[in-house]
RNA sequence: GCGCUCGUAGCUCAACGGACUAGAGCAUCUGACUACGGAUCAGAAGGUUGUGGGUUCGAAUCCCGCCGAGCGCACCA
């Protein structure tokens, strides 16, 4: 089903096309009618004519019979839409009629992989792994919906120095112990301790280097206790990721090990390729437009001088995977915003070598770091690194309490509570464009009114208790638009294609929570106005329920596609 | 030093080169509870969009200079 904004543009392209073969109309929102047409001042422009004269040629030219009620010269030349009621009713019940409440899915989207939330083996996942893991699952969500083959991809830190005396530790631990300790979540602990002893006693630490040597010739007890690690580690994040509501699971991990025997192909490949330079014994790639602190061109370094791999050749190693062997056309890398030089690196590198062909493309989904009130680094209040499961489980809480304080008094409770607070992170983290860094703060971000998750699924839950009081089975009548806040309604409840398809253009979900809460608010402005259940007459009050009906199917759907849930009650 | 990102209302944020009033939310002030969840709604007030130039019919948006902030700049990922 074609989207509101996509019949428009059936109509008005072809007049533009008489006018310039292949000119925009510019097809916008108005807040002066429903859409805006602002590409006659353009085109007027290239032609040579006047704006106003070369408007009214196309809407001369334009057939808008059936889908716009006036239209309207305005200004220097812009062109005002109304959009005929019939017209809006017809793409409200199409809309009804569909799983996918009219977001089309693009056939031709392809196979996309996202490399999102990445966190360390053997570490804790911290508030730094917050922005990484909620954009990313959000986006492929969204991905899907629109049509997408997603691959997720956890690139997981599973392998590298450290390991040496992590193993050492388990071991000096035992086995049994260090799994048991482990599985309670205390990586944190298990890390420090190592790193304590790797620091304070050189026979430890002479252990751990021959640790890893035997790691990375593959010893097989030394690989089977670094299996070990792995599997607890992915099981703990497994539990951070299921509180918190994410897709990713245990057949997404494709940790940096796995491109291990990936490796020598690339040093060979680039070095067959004419690109390889040797730099101080380091095997090295220089791409244009590069250079460090004295001007110098900067390389990509992929081989270290002691021969060991560093993660550019695992980052290229990855491209050509997820290129050649997964067949993507897309890859998406939702990595915080400091690394943006390597992966330009990475990039052109790829490029340089044949890895990204014409038609494919790699993108940095980068984003912005998540600040404590004062404008720093977001720290514990004894300026430690905040875990995430900290964090989700202070949110649940002060969730919590705020339903009690609010009269709360089903047994629901505590899933409610847990649903509010992920909710509430959630859309604090989406809602902020991307690349900027945003400021944590639970009093903001766990308030019932403003731009917040639990505002959205407070709409929600109260159109859905319209429901529950509902006995009869309304009748299945028309979409009436008489009301003034039935019709602005409807008119946003339409758009919802056209918020996804600016979300997937921009890889910003931020636009999608702008959306819906302009759904949220132009939905409670219809309820305060039109009663529902008391509506005049039956046909109202079924046309009414019909939008209440649409509204709730947004709201779910949109709050779905950020990875929010949505409670029937709170 | 070079590069990237960014400076919008007291605060947190929008705004795809477009309109006579640069929008929301929070906080502030004023109204509205005998309708479906007032956890709400209606309204008011609040801005020389860091600064100085330029391009354009039209600039928060594009270009240049300056000021300020954050990040990055060879073997850790």
């Amino acid at each position: 089903m074609p989207t509101l904004s996509a019949r428009l543009l059936d109509r008005l392209v072809p007049a533009f096309d008489q006018l310039d073969p292949g000119a925009d109309p510019v097809l916008r929102e108005s807040d002066r009618a429903d859409f805006q047409v602002n590409g006659a001042m353009a085109l007027a422009k290239r032609l040579g004519r006047a704006p106003r004269e070369v408007a009214e040629e196309i809407l001369a030219i334009a057939d808008l019979s059936g889908l716009v009620s006036s239209t309207e010269i305005a200004g220097p030349g812009f062109i005002n839409l109304t959009i005929a009621d019939e017209a809006l009713i017809e793409q409200l019940v199409e809309m009804g009629d569909d799983e996918a409440l009219g977001v089309p899915a693009d056939p031709e989207a392809g196979v996309v992989v996202v490399d999102y939330s990445a966190p360390n083996v053997a570490k804790e996942m911290h508030v730094g792994h917050l922005r990484s893991t909620v954009i990313g699952d959000s986006l492929c969500r969204i991905l899907e919906l629109t049509g997408a083959v997603v691959v997720r991809r956890n690139h997981v830190g599973d392998w590298g120095t450290p390991f040496g005396m992590l193993i050492e530790h388990l071991l000096d631990m035992g086995e049994a112990e260090a799994v048991q300790g482990l599985s309670v979540g205390d990586l944190n602990g298990f890390y420090t301790e190592a790193r304590a002893k790797f620091d304070a006693d050189d026979g430890f630490k002479e252990r751990s280097r021959s640790r890893v040597v035997s790691l990375q010739a593959g010893d097989e007890e030394t690989l089977r206790l670094w299996r070990l690690l792995v599997a607890e580690s992915v099981r703990y994040f497994d539990a951070v990721y299921s509180e918190l509501g994410v897709l990713l699971e245990e057949s997404d991990v494709v940790g940096e090990s796995y491109y291990n025997p990936l490796l020598d192909a690339v040093v060979d490949d680039l070095d067959a390729a004419g690109l390889l330079v040797d730099s101080n014994g380091a095997a090295c790639v220089f791409p244009p437009g590069f250079t460090n602190r004295a001007g110098e061109p900067l390389p990509l370094i992929v081989r270290k001088s002691d021969e060991g791999y560093g993660y550019a050749a695992t980052d290229l190693a990855a491209v050509r995977d997820r290129v050649g062997t997964l067949g993507a056309q897309r890859i998406l890398y939702v990595v915080g915003a400091p690394q943006a030089q390597h992966f330009e690196m990475v990039f052109a590198v790829a490029k340089m070598a044949g890895w990204l062909p014409e038609g494919t493309e790699a993108i940095h989904v980068a984003f912005g770091n998540v600040l404590g009130p004062d404008r720093k680094m977001f720290k514990t209040r004894a300026g430690g690194t905040v875990k995430l499961q900290d964090l989700l489980a202070e949110g649940t809480e002060r969730a919590r309490s705020a339903l009690l304080e609010r009269g709360h008094d089903d047994d629901s409770l505590e899933a409610t509570a847990r649903q509010v607070a992920m909710g509430a992170i959630k859309f604090a983290d989406l809602s902020t464009d991307r690349q900027r860094d945003y400021i944590f703060d639970w009093d903001r971000m766990l308030a019932f009114e403003g731009a917040t998750g639990p505002y959205l699924q407070y709409a929600h839950a109260r159109i859905r208790s319209i429901f529950r009081r509902l006995e009869d089975q309304p009748a299945a009548g028309g979409i009436l638009l008489g009301h003034p806040a039935e019709r602005s309604l409807a008119r946003h409840l339409v758009a919802l294609p056209d918020a996804v398809a600016a979300t997937v253009e921009s890889l910003s979900p931020s636009k999608l929570c702008t959306y819906l809460f302009d759904l949220a608010q132009h939905f409670t402005s219809f309820y305060e106005q039109c009663s529902v259940l008391q509506a005049p007459d039956e046909a109202t009050r079924a046309s009414r329920l019909e939008l209440c009906e649409l509204t709730a199917s947004s709201l779910r759907l949109g709050l779905g596609l950020l990875g929010i849930e949505a409670p029937e009650r709170m």
